[in-house]
DNA sequence: TGTACATCAGTGAACGCGCGTTCACTGATGTAC
DNA sequence: TGTACATCAGTGAACGCGCGTTCACTGATGTAC
């Protein structure tokens, strides 16, 4: 303490819990150019911290990389759970199930038009690794976006707008439409839309899966 | 000729073609890696030819894969225009339109999946270019898939089976519910399925939007 | 409570790499006379 | 048909950059005695 050595503050020293901080310094960055933006790098920089003190959390960039995705998948799932929370339910079976279904439509897509950067993130895995849509990516509420589409697609069974048989796998159907639409505005040949014509194809999407499914 | 000088034979000076071979390799490219494998470098080294010769074709990078993404879309168009081509008409009208509309989402989604790195290019445009899904980015049959889509629904609706007020704007409907299922597929979450699994999603996303237009 | 020691999260410097882009240039080609 | 000349598509060398990753290290911390 009283030691007058010149040796620096070295404030940083022993950081405590760095792993976050390079995962939230990978999110922003995800946030600012998506997933090719996560450079590790810089991820220590803005961890003030030198560059391969990150190799004592991560065997390498992809490691890193797929943490800060699961972060973000987990984001987009608290989105979804934002618009079910803005469209509480009304007690009728019928129009609550359908209710939800759009809720989960209308969530994915806001995410991906509020966050293009996170939703790339969150949706685009790289070249190599496969993985299942499952592990712990959930949001606050522990479900994944994907376990949210279940769920809505099991209160429709309930209420009778879905035939059982059809049930199996719907997730897909209702998910890719959602995810197609939300690529092409953020990041395809649909880009230039104004937001109120992409409000306008979210709505008429969503009742082309309301009738369709 | 006959001159004695120790210059090097110099095949590639003059190139003739130098701008479409870039273009040529750019696609390849993109076909290995999507994208962001179109490097330009890369491109000249693979033309025969040193790595500035590209700025007398191109005014950077950009402008090289700009030129290598519009070839990416004809050649989507050219693979619609296939599966068109697989599924002669019948005569019956409405039939007809349907299969035409099928036939375009199973030339999309066959595409993504044939060529995941050339539709991948197709269909997500660098950082901040806008440009609408028009120009002559065509097929070898001068349509773009856009304009596919379209040409398939002004089917259904002389056919009787799309109502007209229902025709505006319906390509962003159907191009993105086959877009996001190929997406999914080939880059994102879905990737681990195996090919018989997303021919039967193909066949259910399909009937979805046919029921759901 | 004090001391010796092993652990291991961080440092600092360096590597090789490939990229996009710019510079001043050269020499094959096409055109005017 | 032959010659002078302007054009401009290519060369070759170099730049600065930021990346991922590896190396040998150091010194703060926690633990055993």
């Amino acid at each position: 303490m009283s030691d007058s050595r010149e040796s620096s503050p070295r404030s940083t020293y022993r950081h405590g819990d760095l792993r976050d901080a390079l995962v939230a310094a990978g999110v922003e960055m995800a946030r600012e150019g998506g997933p090719s933006a996560v450079v590790l790098r810089e991820a220590t920089r803005r961890a003030g911290v030198s560059p391969n003190a990150a190799y004592r959390h991560f065997a390498d960039r992809e490691a890193l990389l797929h943490a800060v995705s699961d972060v973000c998948l987990g984001f987009s799932a608290d989105r979804i759970q934002a618009e079910f929370d803005a469209h509480p339910g009304t007690g009728d079976l019928e129009s609550d199930a359908r209710q939800m279904l759009r809720a989960v439509g209308l969530g994915y897509i806001g995410f991906a038009r509020e966050q293009p950067g996170l939703f790339r993130t969150a949706f685009t895995v790289p070249d190599d690794l496969r993985r299942a849509a499952d592990p712990e990516k959930a949001g606050l509420n522990g479900l994944t976006p994907f376990q949210l589409v279940g769920l809505a697609l099991d209160r429709l069974v309930e209420a009778g707008l879905l035939p059982p048989e059809r049930r199996p796998n719907a997730e897909f159907l209702a998910w890719a439409t959602v995810h197609g639409l939300g690529m092409l505005v953020i990041d395809g040949p649909l880009r230039g839309l104004d937001d109120q014509m992409v409000d306008y194809a979210t709505q008429r999407l969503l009742d082309m899966v309301d009738r369709g499914l």
